[in-house]
DNA sequence: TATATTAGCGCAAACGATTGTGCAGGATAG
DNA sequence: CTATCCTGCACAATCGTTTGCGCTAATATA
């Protein structure tokens, strides 16, 4: 009985409520200055109920060269990090009737090749949260006049939301400084990821400030992942002095290093101290929870949708930067005995 | 110096070429009878190049219809199974030139909203890893004539891709038993996902081969997070006679487990053997390695994409059942000393 | 009563691509 | 030498909205 199978356009419903498509269009969309009688709108709005009507999103931004869309460059979803940052982003972003279009970044080889996918869809804005710190595209995104804001990356040039890095590397070391500890080794990050980099420097400074020396084989460089990080912390292991803690860029690091220090017969946190980074979900639940540097990554995400919203709309903008916390756990912590 | 701030159009590289927009259009898509001469081909491509040009996506569905955009359903990216999941398939959809629009189904409150929000975008098909098992929603995505397949969960009347999880489940079991245990817990997961439902029938398949009575108090719902895991832990090592053995829902679980049996007092694997499901990433860095069933995360992502193409096709289609593997590992395996 | 204002809505031109149809002109056939 | 065919392209309609403009009729003002 059904009249078509077609999807009903602003066309049908015009015959329906019997006026003109671009009534229509004005009831619809509601603008204050298009002056048109309740009775009319609200027949309208019958008709477009009565006939399951929803708008056709690519004759709109057509139209209007909007797409109500945002993208999401990340490079994996399995890093806990960016998953969570991911995903308060989109539920602050569809908050405002934006969904979101994700590329990782690994995806297609070279970052800018997906990047270039997600602009080529014609997006309204765009989240980096995969910028390397020399970037040679930022400036070639810039060009083609895409808003955009860094995620978890500082730069200089470009706004963005990232945790403070140097402090959380700062309040780490320090809290390892304050157990008593002075030969405290550190896993790094890749060089050119500037939250790495930064953990890196709060670490410096710590050891600056107590007057406790950095030998260059105490900083020992992984890439994020356990495999590198294992590797790192079997380095500092094996010193000729051993450092009796370690200060990993995140957890995952960390919990490669607490792997490996049991396989050297270490106990922890006797023999050895570890603070990781990111407080992700697993480190309480650890037989030997982690001591670990938060940051509320949720706050991040969304925080990143709202100065690419406000970029979005002309304004400027400033970065934004969140302060961490340490929460002190047991593998840290000497219980008193 | 440059002519035209604006976005170059095909009627650009048409006068640019010097031929009819409709040619440039013919000759871009290089179908293979619409004959121009290769001449005329390699100027237009030329023309393109000079002038960086890139199709206007908006156009191009309006058009055609199709938005080489498929939609992903996913409750939680934090998840790390169905993060490693949307990865796999984000990655195979672009390798055919699909985009992924991701509606996160707690978004927007109810699961109909994001998802109604999903297809109002006009994709073209629509993975669901969402799906509760009574699903009222899957008519009406079907009505709305859609091609969608689920993920990650199990349906009767749609096609979709799956773990074995009743193998599975009983791997799992059927491992513990061989290990001598006897009296072997649960802690199950939401009776409304079929994965979780499916872990616990091969867990009585298993019990009741090996003619153990599955008592009602040996399993224990969760809802696959650490808090309700480890409230059914602790009912089960609370029992009367405890059980030597605990079969989890997923690792997360099986961690909570762990952490809760040590509070109790208990050495895994010798007063209690666990297995997890899911072998995340973890399980292996865990000083008592966890013991783990593996299924291909990756793969499952892959293979939906491949099969919602399919149906996309007008293939007639079948679901995907994925077979499990058992990691053992420390947990549940007593050292032979 | 004549004129100015305004409310309410229709007209038609975009937006940028795709695609069925058709028209020249050269090649081939009869 | 004419009829036929094919090659190589141009024409124009179409997808579904939005929006500047302008028309008609009703009301307000002089």
């Amino acid at each position: 009985m059904e009249s078509s199978r077609r999807k009903p356009t602003i066309k049908h419903i015009a015959e329906a409520a019997g006026v003109h498509p671009s009534t229509v269009s004005r009831a619809l969309n509601g603008l204050p200055e298009s002056r048109i009688p309740q009775e009319t709108v609200d027949r309208i709005h019958k008709a477009a109920a009565e006939l399951r009507y929803e708008p056709n999103p690519w004759a709109q931004s057509l139209r209007t060269k909007r797409a109500m869309m945002i993208g999401m460059a990340i490079p994996r979803f399995t890093d806990y990090v960016l998953a969570q940052m991911f995903e308060a982003a989109q539920i602050r972003a569809m908050k405002f009737g934006y969904h979101t279009l994700t590329a990782g970044a690994e995806v297609g080889g070279v970052d800018n090749v997906a990047i270039k996918g997600l602009i080529d869809r014609r997006i309204d804005g765009l989240i980096l949260a995969t910028a390397k710190i020399h970037d040679q595209y930022l400036p070639e995104i810039e060009r083609r006049g895409v808003p955009f804001v860094l995620l978890n990356r500082k730069s200089a040039d470009y706004p963005g939301v990232t945790g403070d890095d140097e402090v959380g590397g700062y309040l780490a070391t320090r809290h390892l400084i304050d157990q008593g500890h002075t030969r405290i080794g550190h896993i790094s990050g890749p060089t050119d990821v500037s939250t790495a980099l930064n953990r890196a420097c709060g670490y410096r400074r710590a050891m600056a400030e107590a007057n406790l020396p950095v030998h260059s084989e105490l900083i020992q460089q992984g890439t994020f992942d356990a495999d590198s990080a294992g590797r790192a912390a079997a380095n500092l292991l094996n010193l000729p002095v051993r450092p009796t803690a370690i200060f990993a860029v995140n957890d995952i690091s960390a919990l490669a290093a607490m792997s490996v220090a049991r396989q050297c017969g270490l106990t922890i946190p006797e023999d050895l101290a570890v603070v990781g980074y990111n407080d992700s979900e697993v480190s309480s639940l650890l037989p030997i929870p982690l001591t670990s540097v938060r940051v509320s990554l949720q706050e991040m995400g969304s925080a990143a949708v709202d100065l690419l919203l406000a970029l979005m709309n002309g304004e400027t903008v400033e970065s934004v930067v969140k302060a961490p916390q340490l929460i002190p756990r047991q593998s840290s912590v000497l219980s008193r005995s």
